[in-house]
DNA sequence: TACTCGTGGCT
DNA sequence: TAGCCAAGAGT
C-alpha cells in the first residue's frame, strides 16, 4: 500500500496556485478563486453530461439545455420526449431519464432547491459518489472527496500505485482524501481534475510543466505514463441485424419509442430486427424493400452491423419528419435513417 | 463484483 | 485501423 503523500500542504499549495494560472474557461465555471456563487443547478447538470463524455462534446448541449430550461424547475416541467430529444447524440441515455427524474425530484420534494450536502445529493436519481462530491464541493464548498478517472490517474502517478484498476479504484480514492481540505475545495476539485486533463494525461503526460513533480513517484520511475495499471478487457462481439426506413405519403419516417430500460432505453429509433439476426429477418410491415447499404456503429461493449432497408408504406408508428428525426434520433439511427434517405 | 450503457476524437 | 479514452451510475 503506497503511503499518503508527504507534506500535503506543499502539495496543495502548488496545485492551487497553478489553477489560478492556468484553469481552463469552460461554458458551466466561473473563474478560479471567484467569489460569485456557483449555480448548483449549472454544476449538477454540467457534471451529469460530462459524466464519461468529453467537454467539446458536452459543451454544445449545456448551452442548449440551460438556455432552453434556465433552472431546474423549467427542466422539471419539460416534456419527456423534448428533453430525450434534447439529449439525441449525448449518449448513455439512462442519464437523460435521470437527469429528469432528479428534476422533478428537486422541484417537487426540495422546492426547487438543491440540497447542499454529499449525503442529499447521493440519494437523488442519477448522483452517484462522484457527481454528489463534486456538487457538493463545485457549489456549496463542501470538503468533499472528488474522485473521476482524472484524479484516480494522478494518485496513482503521484505514489506509484502498482495495483491494476479497477481493483486500485479504494486505494485511489483513499489517497486522494488524504490530499483534501478544508481551503478552496471547489477548485481543489477542479484543479486536480483540469491537471489530469491537460497535463497528467493518460498518453505523453507534460511533466516538464507540472507543478507536483517534486513530490511525485512516479515521475521518479522515469515513466509515469505507465500509471495507472489495468487488467486487459474482453474483445468486443460483433453483432448484426436490419434497420427499416419506412415513409408515408407525405415523405415521413415512421419511428418506434424503445422501452425505458436497456440500450438506447426512452428514445426513438427505427423499427429494427434482433440485433443477432440475420440480415432476412421479418420487416414491421408488407412493402416493396430495398436494400439501401449498411452502417456500422460501435457501442461500449458491442459492435453493430445494421443492413438498412427502405420502403413507402403505412402503419402503426410515430410518424415525424426526416429532419425532426435526424436531430431526435441517437447516433445510430442517426446513420442508418442517412443512409435510408439517400 | 462485474456487467450494462454511447459517442467521437485521438493515436 | 482498432483500440483507448472521457468530470460514472445503476443494477
Amino acid at each position: 500500500m503506497p503511503s499518503v503523500p508527504a507534506d500535503v500542504p506543499a502539495i496543495r499549495s502548488a496545485l492551487l496556485d497553478w489553477y489560478d494560472a492556468h484553469a481552463r474557461a469552460l461554458a458551466w465555471r466561473h473563474g478560479p478563486g471567484s467569489t460569485a456563487r456557483p449555480d448548483p443547478y449549472r454544476v449538477w447538470l454540467s457534471e451529469v453530461m460530462l459524466q464519461q463524455t468529453t467537454t467539446p462534446h458536452a459543451t454544445p448541449y449545456f448551452l442548449a439545455f440551460t438556455a432552453r430550461w434556465p433552472t431546474v424547475s423549467d427542466l422539471a416541467a419539460a416534456e419527456d420526449a423534448d428533453v430525450m430529444a434534447a439529449w439525441a447524440g449525448l449518449g448513455y441515455y439512462a442519464r437523460a431519464r435521470n437527469l429528469l427524474a432528479c428534476a422533478r425530484a428537486v422541484a417537487g420534494e426540495h422546492e426547487g432547491v438543491f440540497p447542499d450536502t454529499e449525503a442529499a445529493l447521493l440519494a437523488l436519481p442519477g448522483v452517484g459518489a462522484y457527481t454528489a462530491a463534486a456538487v457538493a464541493s463545485i457549489a456549496f464548498d463542501r470538503a468533499a472527496n472528488v474522485v473521476d478517472g482524472n484524479v484516480e490517474r494522478v494518485m496513482a502517478r503521484l505514489c506509484a500505485v502498482e495495483t491494476p484498476l479497477p481493483a486500485a479504484k479504494p486505494e485511489l480514492k483513499s489517497l486522494a482524501a488524504s490530499l483534501v481540505g478544508d481551503h478552496r475545495p471547489g477548485d481543489w476539485a477542479q484543479a486536480l481534475m483540469d491537471l489530469g486533463a491537460t497535463v497528467c494525461r493518460p498518453g505523453k503526460p507534460l511533466c516538464e510543466v507540472c507543478p507536483l513533480t517534486a513530490w511525485c513517484a512516479g515521475f521518479r520511475t522515469g515513466a509515469p505514463e505507465r500509471y495507472p495499471l489495468k487488467t486487459k478487457k474482453a474483445d468486443r462481439p460483433r453483432r448484426s441485424g436490419v434497420a427499416w426506413v419506412l415513409r408515408d405519403d407525405l415523405g415521413r419516417v415512421a419511428l418506434v419509442r424503445r422501452p425505458d430500460k436497456g440500450l438506447l432505453g426512452g428514445m426513438l429509433g427505427l423499427p429494427t430486427s434482433d440485433w443477432s439476426a440475420a440480415p432476412d429477418a421479418a420487416p414491421p410491415v408488407v412493402a416493396e424493400w430495398r436494400e439501401a447499404g449498411a452502417i456500422e456503429h460501435v457501442f461500449t461493449h458491442f459492435a453493430l452491423t445494421l443492413s438498412v432497408q427502405a420502403a413507402e408504406g403505412e402503419g402503426d408508428f410515430v410518424w415525424v419528419e426526416p429532419q425532426e428525426a435526424l436531430k431526435a434520433l441517437p447516433t445510430v439511427f442517426r446513420k442508418a435513417l442517412e443512409r435510408g434517405l439517400a
